[in-house]
DNA sequence: ATCCTTATACTCGAATTGAGTATATTTATG
DNA sequence: CATAAATATACTCAATTCGAGTATAAGGAT
């Protein structure tokens, strides 16, 4: 087998964290870049060169760390081949100084479609008309935008953000499609670019971490130490883009061993809650084991 | 940032069939490797290079093709570093000629303690007390072999084939873990050890395709155009390494607009069954729609 | 004392699930 | 040819889960 050749690598992280009731992405250059940087010779694995990198230049701890997915670039210049392998990172936004340009962004800048939890936004209103002259180009583009953005009464799937960008992609209805020269088919959807295919990446993140935190309980690292079952439940609302019926939140959460109680209140409007923490157990395996959260759709 | 460094790329490949009611495992060197080869310079991307170089290699279509994850390997010489991209692929076994080492082989070889269609193998009897040395070493032990190898009441969870491979490799059960030089807890675990890291990579694969398969229909690549649903269900079965209840099993494929009959009938002994084929809708779609198996567990 | 706000608890019908039994239609066998 | 064996298909039923709602408790603010 002939036509090896060196290559450069690079990673590329996807930093989350959840405040006010957003959540939000470490970004470089006033948020149109993900942080990225060389894998460098002295790390022991791949996951343990992001987290030094990362702790280095941001002074953030990262909790869950997981990999997302590795690209080619495909018509880099002769000088060799580039690869770049993205991860996903979980942290607290701490308030620490930031460097220049270095911010944290609420992700729903970035796909104001993926957040449903103020119903009647209006935005489907933009993206349809587009996605409706692209469905009409081709026989089977039907079923995907309908089961992409549950265009009949079907349910909306949250986990598809990566498979919504990438059909808004194919239609031309973001930005990075008409700067990489490709045909568009109407306004632009809402939501700001980013450099190369970072919104991409950062979409990836979200399916996964949407996807994740059904079955494993990743949330403990976005939450401080102690937090009532209010502020469990809108995390998971943040992150997930939907919101939940509380009761029966509560059901779930309370039938499983993933809590326990710390016997101080929490202070503040209304009646006090019960303050929580993540149980030793669920500590000590550092989300290894599974869990279960109202969000799985029949 | 300094000690970005010129680096070697390689794809491996654990390609899938099921025949003979067995998953099995395109492998090289009479079963102790898997395919590997470096990453080419023609290639448009990750994804494509390996499906052309899979074909080119094997005479295999690959149907559905995931990328799995990616290494790096730590202490390679100073020649270079080296990165590996792991894939699994789909595909039927045609009794096409194979190559002089090239097989078939059934994957549970591997891994004799995934499959829990027969009950009472007795396998579990022969890790356990190895397992039971190693968790008295430390504290923190007990609930991740409680959780991986379901040592109390609870329930077995098929997709946790790569936790528990890394416990007991952690452990010193497998002989890979002897090989790189940790200490040994006892009798090593049945099942045939692999080259490198190859059957690390191949638990990978199994866990990810046992967790694909709930939602995403993805076996109609590993069947023949036209199948019964005790064909589909044996599959699925195989795939997941236990059984299922028949009628259970009925009652949900034939809620969905998965399959549609093809009018004719399979003999063999028995009444004939109706033959199926996935919906044209599926096809189109090439495994992107959602599905609902009977696998998932509370 | 009353209102507002949030927490917590409980109810109830619909839907899903797990496990079982019964019946139909073929091939193999004496 | 009658019957057994094997397989397919259909139906039942109770337990559990789920979605959505109502009711009550406990604090602060006015």
């Amino acid at each position: 087998m002939s036509g090896a050749q060196p290559i450069h690598a690079e990673l590329i992280a996807v930093i989350v964290a959840v405040s006010d009731g957003a959540p939000k992405v470490l970004t470089l250059s006033d948020g149109s870049a993900l942080p990225a940087g060389p894998l460098e010779s002295g790390h022991q694995s791949l996951q343990a060169g992001l987290r030094n990198w990362v702790e280095r230049q941001t002074g953030h701890t990262l909790g869950h760390v997981e990999q997302l997915y590795t690209f080619a670039d495909p018509d880099r210049s002769r000088a060799g081949r580039s690869i770049s392998i993205s991860y996903l990172g979980l942290t607290r936004e701490t308030r620490t100084k930031l460097g220049g340009q270095v911010s944290w962004q609420d992700w729903y800048r970035y796909f104001p479609w993926e957040d449903r939890r103020a119903p009647a936004t209006g935005i489907d209103l933009t993206i349809k008309p587009g996605l409706a002259r692209w469905v009409d180009e081709a026989a089977d583009r039907q079923s995907r935008a309908v089961r992409c953005f549950a265009l009949d009464g079907a349910p909306w799937n949250e986990d598809l953000t990566l498979s919504r960008y990438e059909l808004l992609y194919e239609a031309g209805l973001v930005r990075e499609a008409a700067r990489d020269g490709r045909p568009v088919h109407g306004d632009f959807a809402p939501g700001i670019a980013m450099t190369a295919d970072h919104r991409r990446i950062l979409a990836t993140a979200i399916s996964r971490l949407r996807a994740t935190i059904k079955y494993r309980p990743v949330v403990f690292e976005l939450l401080p130490d102690q937090f009532t079952l209010l502020d469990l439940q809108h995390c998971i609302e943040a992150l997930a883009g939907h919101t939940l019926h509380k009761g029966n939140f509560r059901r779930l959460i309370e039938g499983q061993t993933l809590l326990e109680e710390t016997g101080t209140l929490a202070s503040g409007p209304g009646r006090p809650a019960k303050l929580f923490r993540f149980s030793a157990a669920i500590r000590a395996e550092r989300a290894q084991a599974g869990t279960r959260l109202p969000l799985a759709r029949p």
